[in-house]
DNA sequence: CCGTGTCATGTTAGCGCTAACATAGGAATG
DNA sequence: CATTCCTATGTTAGCGCTAACATGACACGG
């Protein structure tokens, strides 16, 4: 207890040091222990003790430093969510079921998005890790080689959400892109639609977007369309203003298309304007469908077909498995890793 | 489909206690300050031992503990914003430019969201102070008393977004919601409409929101148009829906309106979608504005007209400010509280 | 009154890391 | 060849908190 270099005094420090639970303590006349149990639930303490301590606590303004603690109680409370970008609301949605799945648990959720980069998820996993969550929630099975590892060896809970990965690292919360374009495919073809294109961005990186074509490559191939019209536009998350220039490549290359499925409600009302804008129909000149049933899908004239996703489960199950999870190893028992697969369907409305 | 779980493989072992700076130090042979310093760029260190190190750390899959780092260093490396929905793609961008402005400072930026409420945000300002962020940025400039008092008493620079508060905290970057709406009152006011209404939500939760509509109160009133029209609808964000219905009684309740404004442009894109619906020409039955720029207002039929805000700015001067004065505090020198205005445009388009 | 239990509180010993200082050995200098 | 300096590394002492155990006070049945 030296303080070796408090010695600016003189130059009104702007900045006191931040009371700690010893000047609390003092103040209350008890010990940093009693403190540290009147500033948690559930443990057994005098109701005067306590009264006292959140008085000294109030009045210095003590807020507890919880990396402390977490360093002496090996309990951080907090869940690491990656998710590939904050504007959309798919993934919104599924963030706020998550924290709303963790309210009550004492874990608070801390989120940070990727960018829809692999390697920009690498970086945010190593970075989290390093905070020691007691979770990590991730969005997508794709991940690189050292960010996989790093997750597999990381001890805690692992729940990849959004897809099903062949090789899950554990806990899974999710769908088959794939699956569910290739219903919608099939969806389009039931309605006499033939030629069907698909509309994405251009990279890998979009896994889930990526996911969703190889479904319709699947779907063509399996309905015998061999001739596949793909248009690979903008870097995911590709925008409304990127789904209109891209249908309108798409006419231009394939003038017989007939119907053109968009990897996102996004694009697809981008596309559906852009139609409009030209006069073509939709959906007798052109039909088109999303995915995701963004709240615009059902808003907007014609309303899109598309694919609506239980992103609400996602989050839903994704908390709840992890809480289980945690709770089990606490408890030392033994949990197998789990793949919860949420429902997703077709909602076929105006725009094909 | 929900609920479908399938149990992967057999349970393992109870987890290893993961490596720690020990186990690396011991296994490279040098001491766990050498390890320390190996970890981190900048000190002086010999290129073997590193390297000796570095691959210690492969082989055990150590990750750093930086909560234990930075009780001993006092440096936690993040930096914390609130902002009131993830799913807001005005926020999100801010969000965004605040995570590049801090690219290479070695400061993460840790989001949560306050859903509108300054209650949660109260619990998640002392949340996040809890965990020692080196900064704090919030958005809008109206706190409860206790978490205004948390901010002001967190001894760590705190910046105020997307408002300019009466009675700022320390920093502000952001702008005068009411004199944006203000300005476009006054637009329409000059494109010949009188009978302007304001739709928004129901609440004062959502502060931009309500500032929004004091600005439009207030030109309305420096306008000499004293009949005012405004309907509340639905709990902050109001989403595109809500925007149809808002409108739908807003015409019910005053058939004579000549225009309305929105609090947002996911509000205004569904008001314009309803007046469609009901063949209501826009803007020639009725005009209409919306607020924020987002995408669908360019990419809409008819294009909306709107307040562009420049949420690149607003993050990107929080993230600069912050850094700023984290360096002055380190250096002790003294920065006056800064508030940067930025700029925002009304963006006549087609819809009014 | 003693044992025994129960509760409120205190004491001790770290958690895993890094700041600050200490030190050894080699290079550069005179 | 001693002196000085520098660089790489080690040693020590906590950071602020909590787990685990220790203690003391009081209650209760026998």
């Amino acid at each position: 207890m030296t303080g070796n270099h408090k010695k600016n005094n003189e130059s009104r420090d702007p900045r006191p040091a931040a009371p700690t639970m010893q000047d609390v303590a003092r103040r209350a006349g008890v010990s940093t222990m009693t403190v540290s149990r009147a500033l948690k639930d559930g443990s057994s303490i005098a109701v005067a003790t306590r009264r006292k301590i959140k008085k000294a606590v109030e009045e210095l303004g003590y807020v507890l430093d919880q990396s402390a603690g977490s360093l002496s109680s090996k309990r951080t409370g907090f869940v690491a969510a990656l998710i590939p970008s904050i504007n959309n609301s798919n993934f919104a949605d599924s963030a706020r079921s998550l924290t709303d799945a963790l309210a009550g648990s004492g874990l608070q959720l801390l989120l940070a998005y990727t960018d829809y980069s692999i390697e920009k998820e690498e970086e945010l996993i190593e970075a989290m890790l390093r905070r020691r969550p007691e979770a990590i929630v991730v969005t997508g099975g794709k991940h690189t080689l050292r960010g996989r590892k790093l997750l597999v060896k990381s001890g805690i809970p692992v729940i990849e959400t959004w897809d099903l990965p062949r090789q899950p690292i554990r806990h899974v919360v999710g769908f088959s892109n794939a699956e569910a374009t290739s219903k919608l495919v099939h969806y389009l073809h039931k309605k006499g639609y033939r030629r069907i294109a698909f509309i994405g961005g251009t990279s890998n990186r979009d896994t889930c977007g990526a996911d969703r074509r190889a479904g319709y490559e699947a779907a063509m191939v399996a309905l015998g369309l061999l001739e596949r019209r793909v248009i690979s536009f903008g870097t995911p998350p590709i925008s409304m203003k990127q789904g209109g220039e891209a249908i309108a490549r798409l006419v231009e290359q394939w003038p017989e298309v007939e119907a053109a499925i968009c990897v996102s409600d996004l694009s697809a009302f981008g596309a559906l304007v852009e139609c409009q804008r030209r006069n073509w129909n939709v959906p007798k000149r052109i039909a088109i469908a999303g995915f995701g049933d963004f709240e615009i899908s059902s808003c907007c004239h014609p309303t899109l077909t598309t694919v609506g996703v239980n992103c609400y489960a996602i989050g839903h199950h994704a908390g709840k498995l992890l809480l289980r999870t945690i709770e089990a190893e606490r408890t030392a028992t033994s949990l197998s890793a789990e793949t919860i697969i949420t429902e997703y369907e077709v909602i076929g409305r105006a725009s094909a």
